[in-house]
DNA sequence: CATACACTGACGTAGCGTAAACGTTT
DNA sequence: TAAACGTTTACGCTACGTCAGTGTAT
């Protein structure tokens, strides 16, 4: 289960305890037998967690069908707590692409860098007219380059809370 | 800040305890003052957070720059972290478009069953012709509507570790 | 002066990681 | 029999949440 899944020997039991994984028995040792349906589970929970879901998010799309009194109120009740689901994966999947671009270009930008031995480096690289030849800078690089007060001598102009 | 960057006050906070915030100054009464640069660095901070990094390799990317010598060092050291970032986020974009792909499969074929009022449900919902009528279904499908042998009278078949 | 807001402790929580001591499987 | 693996118990860790009690900003 736990290789199968990319997953700890911990993980694994933690989820028993918290009631999401149950094995179908124990060897005489001891230890867990599960069912292969209990895998494909497992490995639907673990998608879920990287996606950012909770346990107990999680726990409410697993108990769907269980706490529906027919096919059509458990359909029902799955299709709309998928699409909102949907639609979070939808907005995260934005963000982390808008992540991925500012960070691309930056590598990019930063490429102009690669060769300078300035010495008014790290202190004032924002008088540097290779930086200031870009247009816009992406933010990662904004901050990754700034001097930020961090160390004395420059800084950010204004202050609010 | 906390507004501005959709945080808590116990986030700021606890980043400036990490270090990774600092407020140039204080007012009088004890309020945190924050430059300009220091929104934008949290913002940045908060983006890879949603995006999964640790507050460890967000302050090791942070501090790239005041651990280099010289401009073209910064750039290297810059250009190879954020190279593995972006395609730990390549990945993870498609692990979660994967999801994403598997819920609205799964949304779609868990239509039919919208006006199921069939008795075998929820025990013996893999006996439903409707349901058997569709190629391959998703995993999420699969899981869901699985009784999983979570209620007794049916099953994974195969077990092991 | 009132109301909203921020401050400093301090303990609580989720989702596991990790080590110890031991039994099981092959 | 030895090496590899699994089990329980229990404490540790990250990244904050959530009070309480108090002072500050407007």
């Amino acid at each position: 289960m736990a290789r199968h899944s990319n997953n700890t020997l911990r993980t694994v039991r933690f989820y028993e305890e918290e009631g999401i994984l149950r094995p179908v028995r124990r060897t005489e040792g001891g230890h867990r037998l599960f069912g292969k349906s209990e895998l494909e589970r497992l490995m639907l929970v673990t998608d879920m967690r990287a996606a950012g879901l909770s346990l107990d998010e999680i726990k409410q799309i697993l108990a769907v069908k269980e706490s529906a009194a027919s096919g059509g109120e458990a359909s029902k009740m799955a299709t709309k707590v998928l699409a909102a689901k949907i639609d979070e994966l939808r907005e995260k999947l934005q963000e982390l692409t808008r992540l991925q671009d500012d960070l691309m270009k930056t590598s990019d930008v930063m490429s102009v860098c690669l060769e300078c031995h300035d010495p008014r480096f790290p202190l004032d690289c924002n008088s540097c007219a290779r930086l200031q030849a870009v247009p816009n800078l992406p933010r990662s690089m904004r901050v990754l380059w700034s001097t930020n007060g961090r160390m004395k001598g420059s800084g950010g102009s204004g202050e609010s809370a």
